[in-house]
DNA sequence: GCGTTCAGATTACATCTGTAGTCATGACAA
DNA sequence: TTGTCATGACTACAGATGTAATCTGAACGC
C-alpha cells in the first residue's frame, strides 16, 4: 500500500486523461470516497466496470493526482489536483496551442458557434466591467 | 499512387491529435503544399523527421482531414478540414467537458489565471457590444 | 537502358489510453 | 480454522499516438 509517489522524471506534471477525469469529478464534488462509491457514481453513466475504475484510480495515484489513506482494508480516495487547477490549465493549453495565447478569438469562435448563452454574455459582461475596474 | 482517400466507414469526424494539428497549421496558413515544404515549417520547431511528417500526413489523409492531389511524382496537400470547424469544436468540447456548456466560467478560470491580456478584454468588450445588439 | 534519387507506402515500435480480468491477502462468518 | 468475500495489486490487451526507418517504384540524368 505504499504509493510513495513517483519517481525517475518529474518534468511537467502528468496531463490527467479524459477517463481519468470521469473519475475526479465525483472526488472533487465530495472526498473522500472508495473507490466503489465512485463506481456507483460513475460506472452507470459510463457503462464501466468497477476494475475500470480501480486501474484509473491507480494510475491517479501513480500521477499523484489523488492520495490514499487506509481505511480498514480498503483506500479512501482524496484528491491533490484542485478542480480549479486541472480546468485552469487544460484552458490555458487550449488557449495557447488554438488561439496563439489570445482569449478573444476563443471568445469569437464560441460566439459563431452559438455555444455562448444570455447567462453566459450577462456574466461575461460583469466580469469585464469588475476586471475593467 | 492512387491514395484514394477514405476508407469502410465514416461514423464521425475522426479527432485529430496534437501532432496532427501541428501538421495542418502550415496548410491552413498556405496552401497547397508538399511535404518537404511542410516539414520546413515544422520540423525545426518541433525537431521531427520528414518522415514523422509523412506519417501524420498520410493519417490526416486517412481521416479525411486533407486531400491529396498528384503533382508530378509528388503530392500538394490541401485541407479538407477548416481551422474554423476544427478550433471551434475543440473549443465546445472543453466548454462542455470541463464548464458543463457554459462559457462564462472558463472566462473566469482565465481571468483568474491571469491569461487575459488588456486586449483580450478590449476585444472581448466590442464583440459583447455587438452579440448584445 | 541503367543507376541514382526522391516521394509516397508500408512496417516498426514504444507509450499512453480505455477497458477489463485475475491474483493474493486480510477480514469475517460459521 | 476454514472457506468466503471484498479489495487493492498485477496482468492483459487492443487501439491511438508519437516518432521514425525501410521498401518500392517512377522520374531524371547520361
Amino acid at each position: 500500500m505504499p504509493v510513495a509517489s513517483d519517481e525517475t522524471r518529474d518534468s511537467g506534471p502528468d496531463r490527467i486523461s479524459e477517463a481519468e477525469y470521469a473519475v475526479m469529478e465525483p472526488l472533487w464534488e465530495r472526498s473522500p470516497l472508495t473507490a466503489l462509491e465512485i463506481c456507483e457514481v460513475v460506472c452507470s453513466r459510463r457503462d464501466w466496470s468497477l476494475a475500470t475504475v480501480k486501474t484509473l484510480l491507480s494510475r491517479l495515484v501513480a500521477k499523484s493526482a489523488v492520495a490514499t489513506e487506509p481505511d480498514g482494508r480498503r483506500f479512501l480516495y482524496t484528491p491533490l489536483l484542485e478542480k480549479d487547477e486541472y480546468t485552469g490549465s487544460e484552458s490555458r493549453r487550449l488557449v495557447d496551442r488554438l488561439f496563439g495565447g489570445r482569449a478573444a478569438p476563443l471568445f469569437a469562435q464560441l460566439a459563431e458557434a452559438e455555444a455562448l448563452t444570455d447567462d453566459d454574455l450577462a456574466e461575461m459582461e460583469a466580469l469585464l466591467k469588475e476586471l475593467r475596474k
